[in-house]
RNA sequence: GGCGUCGUACCCAAGUGGUUAAGGGAAGGGUCUGCAAAACCCUCAUUCAGCGGUUCGAAUCCGCUCGACGCCUCCA
């Protein structure tokens, strides 16, 4: 469909370089998901929206996407780790949000679903397979055995650690090639002297009193961390993936683990490509619960207002390889952006009623869209491409006036392929975001406020404009804005002031 | 200690060797409007943290200085 390479910045050679698919047209792609043992906040979701973007633009390539996104429930502590280590999901069930749960199982479940429900609000796709770590256990026993068997594993008296002397190509991913430094880096993680090298990692840990744990050849257990991900992505999309990507804090020790592992299992190379997203700060500073700048996508659109679409906008609105600094100042110029995208639509489904005239504009928007996708393609470059889409509404607002049908069908064909590509609109009437939060953004006002506005128009008519302004005021503390247009007053929710 | 990133207007940000330094937000002026809102038009960096160097030519390459930040530890 398209002569276009789709280029990306590959952490492996640190550089970018076009992504190769083994069969062409079919990308096969791994992202790592979320531990889910609390809420996903909208750093997380940063990263995911990268991995989105990727599926968003390779499907306007005419590729076929295979995409597969885990979910971790099994609390993998400090891992590779010592016992004082603290089990996350253990750690969420006796936090004070956990009191409300039974078990580990239920909780994980919870978060799972509250999980999900933040991605479909931020208009993320849906991956093909959505594989969690408790439901891969025997796969993952099983590359545990084969990696003993291989002699790249051995089993001590605490668990099964994988041998990072057995892969000398341990290290090529993060860098982290040197001996000396791989040691001084892990020192603090791991403390077990059964391990032949500090840098050895868990791929299996004996327990009979964790609260998750499962029967092993090696007794009562759970499994490593960086083993789940290996056994997921070979089940779901073979032996060597096109494109592996994650946050940047998984480049080491977690990616590189599955390359070991991995690449030891299959003899062949886990991942072509990799990609990672750099961290969102807050007001400048990395996001904490201790700095109170700590925000999840619910905190931001149940608790404030805020529309998703708008904070989707706002997340991807600079480029994945570089750290974005949120503020509420970025929501709000998201959100100015957004509402210009809307009135664009409105306008262009209003003048589908008038004659066709000729279609003015087509191929000027077209231009733009491959411009757009053109930016996609050059590293996920967003901030170009918002740009560059953003110019589209400019075309079609200089037409607006005299356009015809046949202009405002090219419009409305042009905002469909940018919805669909970069995710921040959402087609009418249609429903990949069902949630009352956006629902919220366009349904009707309250009877009130409908009543206070006819009450406006009678005094505009009779031009008591006193009143008229009067009414006004009142709607707006009501929490709705009025706008007179030819075809009657128009309401939108107020902006909540962030 | 090791690895790495960044510093472009009031704010966000593109641009990484060569026409007038994208775009958005904010701000100011104008058109439109009973008034607004939205939209449209105009204005808004001789300059890219600072200092040197390479080059015919640098925001873009090199060096130093200053400043901000990330990872190496559970983390997206």
């Amino acid at each position: 469909m398209s002569q276009r390479e789709f280029r990306l910045y590959d952490t492996l050679t640190r550089s970018v370089k076009p992504l190769v698919l083994a069969e062409p047209g079919h990308l096969r792609f791994y992202s790592c998901g979320p531990t889910v043992y609390s809420y996903a906040h909208i750093g997380n979701f940063r990263t995911f929206l990268t991995a989105d973007l990727v599926v968003r633009t390779a499907q306007a390539l005419g590729w076929r996407v295979s995409y597969v996104s885990n979910i971790t429930d099994v609390g993998h502590l400090t891992s590779d780790d010592q016992d004082g280590g603290e089990d996350r999901m253990e750690k969420g069930l006796k936090s004070k949000e956990g009191e409300a749960f039974v078990n580990v199982w239920d909780l994980a479940d919870y978060y799972a679903d509250c999980f999900k429900e933040d991605w479909a609000r931020l208009n993320l796709r849906r991956p093909l397979v959505w594989p969690r770590a408790t439901q891969h256990m025997r796969e993952q026993i099983l590359a545990v055995e084969h990696l003993i068997e291989r002699g790249n594993a051995y089993e001590t008296p605490t668990g099964v650690y994988f041998s990072v002397a057995s892969f000398p190509e341990y290290g090529k991913l993060s860098g982290n090639k040197d001996r000396e430094n791989l040691f001084q880096a892990v020192r603090n993680v791991v403390q077990d002297d059964n391990k032949r090298e500090p840098a050895d990692f868990a791929l299996w840990k004996k327990d009979d009193k964790h609260l998750m744990q499962w029967y092993s050849p090696w007794g009562w257990g759970f499994p490593g961390w960086h083993i789940e991900c290996s056994v997921m992505a070979m089940q779901y999309l073979g032996e060597t993936i096109d494109l592996h990507a994650g946050g940047e804090d998984l480049v080491f020790p977690h990616h590189e683990c599955e390359v070991a592992q991995s690449e030891c299992l299959t003899g062949k190379p886990f991942a072509n490509h990799w990609i990672h997203t750099r961290f969102l700060q807050v007001d400048g500073a990395k996001m904490s619960k201790s700095l109170g700048n700590f925000f999840t996508v619910r905190d931001l659109v149940e608790g404030k207002g805020v529309d998703p679409l708008a904070l989707r906008y706002a997340l991807i609105s600079v480029p994945y390889g570089k750290p974005l600094n949120f503020t509420m100042q970025t929501l709000r110029d998201a959100t100015k952006n957004l509402e210009r995208y809307r009135e664009c639509e409105r306008l262009a489904i209003l003048a589908l009623d008038r004659p066709d005239g000729a279609d003015t504009i087509g191929a000027e928007l077209d231009a733009l869209f491959d411009a757009t996708l053109d930016a996609m393609c050059d590293d996920l470059n967003t901030s170009v491409a918002l740009a560059k889409a953003l110019e589209g509404t400019g075309v079609v607002f200089r037409e607006s006036a005299s356009m015809g049908a046949a202009s405002a069908r090219s419009a409305l064909r042009f905002l469909a392929r940018i919805g669909d590509l970069l995710g921040f609109l959402v087609p009418r009437g249609d429903g990949p975001v069902e949630t009352a939060a956006v629902a919220a953004f366009e349904d009707e006002p309250p009877a009130l406020v409908i009543e206070m506005s006819e009450r406006r128009l009678e005094a505009k008519r009779v031009k008591d404009f006193a009143l008229a302004d009067r009414l006004r005021l009142e709607i707006e503390e009501a929490g709705w804005e009025v706008r007179d247009t030819p075809e009657g007053p128009q309401f939108k929710r107020r902006m909540v002031p962030l």
